[in-house]
RNA sequence: GGUGGGUUGGCCGAGAGGCGAGGCAACGGACUGCAAAUCCGUUUACACGGGUUCAAAUCCCGUACCCACCUCCA
């Protein structure tokens, strides 16, 4: 079966057929960075981290533009608030959002351009726009350039609504406009926003305007058509709506799928800054594994709301530790091996819409296959579940093997002296169990846990572990 | 006012006309010196009211509640 996925344009899940055959081009809205990313947004970069992963197991060449918008009112404002210049605002939390790519093994995007970097396409794509008669320039002065609702008969094709039902976009004065519902391309300069946020154009010094930046980047990098526009559905109107009717009315093809990715919810209303009930990635992250966090997000059909809570979160990390501990015993008894293809059933769910909960499911069904096999001692059989198995992960981006989820810092030397201290107390414990000194041995297991190792007695002795 | 999506067992979470996904928790059993881990088993779910159908959680109509968008937003 071949990749399936939901447009949201269409409505319908259709097969993914790449416009160059054997590329796929996914371009998908990055961050304003007014501030740190939180767990709703990084939702978002595993979402599509995920679809990567697995086109790429397709066999399939990916391309991932994801943007940085580094202007943006707010990013303003809070230089100015903080007496420092907009882009240092803007670069530090660009740095934040790297930093929680990495920390949840997000692979980079493929290129992740800035809004700023693309001014000279932008005001080419403005001046294509105004010959063929979609956009002009504001009356008033302002330094505006709208596009003209009216002249592109299927605004509101995304969204499916009609132009006479939406509410006036209140993104700039109405003055200028010649309809409520044009929307900024370019925003005029105004005083009292520094210099360093305005460039020359024909029509006077300005900035970008937020749905312009995303159709020029799109078409520099991907071209005039290109197989996937993501992002979260709180952007599809106006944002992805905008988008699409600028790039069409420029002669583009644009987007053939709209893939949007449902919200992560806290206390009933969507994550969000405006609304303040955000969690920073750096802090669940200090107090939560994140390849917990990772499995807790990637968990849920990308489609489906997420409900924020410390029980569910703290309830995937037990299901996840699960599977973890089943690759770690079988690790130890095979040894690591190659990886593998992916059984058919968890490609089939892969394959229909990103399925992730059905193939959890699978790797679930696999996992209690492989534990059986365990108490067997190594088998070629249980070599060639773990590698199945970890193959899975791996297209989930959660194969607790990964060098990625090594944490850094503890060498080579005191692991081993914690080995032998370790070791040296196992072996007092197997001893006075073979006596029959059931108080010491538990005594020793108790001394362990108070330190944080957790013993696992098997078959083969006992086994020690941090916990995690 | 307009446009979408949702409501599933103690909890999380799939499914989309006939066969009870999966996980977590709980309980029982196996294993264990006792545990932990693991395996096996058990726990008669689909918001409410109508309708269509041989058959509805799934389709249709209505009602209630929740979320998102129509302002900046992943």
């Amino acid at each position: 079966m071949a990749f399936h996925l939901y447009d949201t344009a269409s409505r319908q899940i259709r097969e993914l057929v790449p416009v160059v055959p054997g590329r796929v081009s996914i371009y998908h809205c990055g961050l304003t960075v007014q501030g740190p990313p939180h767990i709703g947004h990084i939702r978002k970069e595993v979402v599509f981290d995920v679809l990567r992963r697995w086109l790429e197991r397709s066999g399939l060449e990916v391309s991932i533009v994801a943007n940085v918008t580094d202007i943006d009112d707010k990013i303003l404002a809070k230089g100015a608030e903080q007496g420092r210049p907009w882009f240092a605002v803007a670069y530090e939390n660009e740095r934040a959002l790297h930093a929680a790519y990495e920390v949840l093994g997000c692979t980079p995007p493929t290129y992740e351009p800035r809004a700023t970097g693309v001014v000279p396409e932008m005001i080419e794509m403005m001046q294509q726009l105004i010959e063929r008669g979609h956009a002009y320039p504001a009356d008033n002065g302002s330094g505006d350039v709208y596009f003209d609702v009216r002249s592109w008969p299927a605004y509101g094709e995304l969204s499916h609504q009609k132009v006479d039902d939406m509410l006036p976009a209140e993104d700039a004065p109405p003055e200028g406009k010649r309809d409520g519902r044009d929307f900024a391309l370019w925003k005029g300069h105004k005083d009292g926003d520094p210099e360093s946020a305005s460039w020359p154009t024909p029509w006077g010094r300005g900035r970008p305007g937020w749905h312009l930046e995303c159709s020029a980047m799109a078409a520099k990098y991907l071209g005039p058509e290109f197989d996937i526009h993501g992002g979260g559905l709180d952007l599809r109107f106006p944002h992805h709506e905008n988008e699409l009717a600028q790039s069409r009315a420029a002669g583009q093809a644009f987007a053939r799928f709209w893939m949007h990715n449902a919200m992560l919810n806290l206390s009933g209303a969507k994550m969000s800054k405006s609304v303040g009930n955000t969690l920073m990635v750096s802090e669940v992250v200090k107090r939560v594994r994140p390849i917990d966090l990772r499995y807790y997000l990637a968990a849920s059909h990308y489609r489906s709301i997420v409900e924020f809570s410390e029980e569910s979160l703290a309830e995937a990390a037990t299901a996840f530790q699960r599977v973890e501990g089943f690759v770690r015993r079988a690790t130890a008894l095979t040894g690591l091996g190659e990886l593998t293809d992916v059984p058919a059933d968890f490609a089939a769910a892969m394959d229909d819409d990103l399925s992730v909960p059905a193939a959890l499911a699978i790797l679930q069904g696999r996992v209690s296959d492989g534990n059986s096999l365990l108490a067997a001692g190594a088998s070629d059989e249980l070599a060639i579940v773990l590698a199945e198995v970890r193959s899975m992960l791996d297209v989930l981006g959660l194969d607790p093997s990964s060098p990625t989820w090594d944490r850094g810092g503890d060498d080579a030397a005191s692991a081993q002296v914690i080995d032998s201290l370790v070791g040296g107390l196992l072996e007092q414990r197997q001893q006075a169990r073979a006596a029959k000194d059931f108080a010491t041995a538990d005594r020793v297991r108790d001394q362990l846990a108070a330190a944080g190792i957790e013993i696992e007695d098997t078959p083969q002795g006992a086994r020690w572990s941090v916990k995690g």
